[in-house]
DNA sequence: GCAAGGTTCACCCTTTGGGGTGAACCGCTC
DNA sequence: GAGCGGTTCACCCCAAAGGGTGAACCTTGC
């Protein structure tokens, strides 16, 4: 059982550095190969740390990328968010496991180990942590079903009721339906405060084109 | 001229680790003596180094905390985002200076070392930085004027256009016509659309209750 | 002094959004 | 099999948003 061999990915110094140093005092357990910012990953490694700097970046094109370089064994998305939608798509993206980064070093060092394992992939908190179920979708807490969730994801990427009619293949009125059982669940009165709420639940994708 | 001594404050190891890994490279010149998460500072320091997370935390009323504390010297905000509007209210809530977590650990030692001296308080970018002038408001360079840039913070916040109107005591047709000159400068077509500009452009206050 | 641009407002009009109701269909459960 | 809840849609209606135009007033700068 020899160390796992991680390449950290990210932009920023700060961060890389950050975790770099967490991982330091776990180096007969986790031994950080690269520690680069942009850099191509330029040895094997198990796993590649994707560190998605706090949901603004994050892009599905760059784990993608990572997936499909033949040296890196795992991906593994580092993130702060834990909203469902985050890493139902950095799952379906090719990522192999997903962990939070409000967890101890500790904490992240045997989730790394579980994850090389070829267990548990999703380690969002401290270490009981209600099982987070994949299927689930942003909202559903809140009474939220599948389509007005979906719908909700629309709106708050800017679209119209129009473009939203378009997108999924319904009619406008249905639309109209499902944008008004949404509002009365979460409270709102208005697309813009639906809006909010849906950025403050998580339904904001990780890149919006406005 | 001795070590600058910096607290560290922030609420996650990783980040407080990694600031405290990017500085003890220079630790001739900065001199991390507290790196606590949520502790109070123990002893007296020259900077207060508060880390507001990516804007998601970074209140008021923390950093008007730290202010207060006798023991510290100046405190001085460590941000990603380099929005004017949060660098003028973490200015205008006591702060001493403000550092973009963008710069790489030689410019935040030089500018941490700058501003105990009684220097420039605002580093943002890599070194020449065309000077951020702290009169600004968000949205500036994109061309709205000050009364625009209101207006649109305002449907960032979700209200109404008649919300909108009371809150300004102006006529909601000089709403409509600012709103109006808003969306052809930023190139909106609809209030959702905007709305996602605002937030992408750091018109969203700290915590926007819905 | 006048052009430029910001501020303020009014009046017009069209489109969109949002609320209510009713109704058909589906699958699930008790 | 009756009931529940989700999905889908239609029709009606009203309020809100948005777009165009014109116009007054105020600075600031050439």
């Amino acid at each position: 059982m020899d160390a796992v061999r991680v390449a950290l990915v990210n932009d920023y110094e700060v961060v890389a550095r950050g975790v770099a140093e967490m991982l330091r005092t776990y180096r007969n357990r986790i031994h950080v190969v690269e520690l680069d910012l942009n850099k191509q990953v330029g040895e094997h490694v198990d796993i590649a740390l994707y560190d998605t700097f706090a949901a603004t970046r994050g892009d599905r094109s760059e784990v993608r990328d990572l997936v499909s370089n033949p040296l890196v064994g795992v991906v593994v998305v580092y993130s702060w968010t834990l909203e469902p939608v985050h890493i139902e798509s950095a799952m379906s993206n090719g990522a192999g496991g997903y962990i939070s980064k409000g967890l101890p070093a500790a904490g992240l060092v045997s989730a790394l180990e579980t994850i090389r394992a070829g267990g548990k992939q999703l380690h969002l908190e401290q270490e009981d942590a209600q099982t987070v179920i994949v299927g689930d979708w942003p909202g559903r807490e809140e009474g939220l079903s599948e389509r007005e969730a979906e719908i909700l994801a629309l709106i708050t990427q800017g679209l119209s009721n129009a473009e939203i009619a378009e997108r999924t293949y319904l009619s406008i009125n249905s639309i109209k339906t499902y944008i008004r059982n949404c509002y009365r669940r979460i409270g709102a009165d208005s697309r813009t405060n639906a809006l909010l709420w849906g950025i403050e639940h998580g339904f904001r994708p990780d890149r919006v084109r406005i």
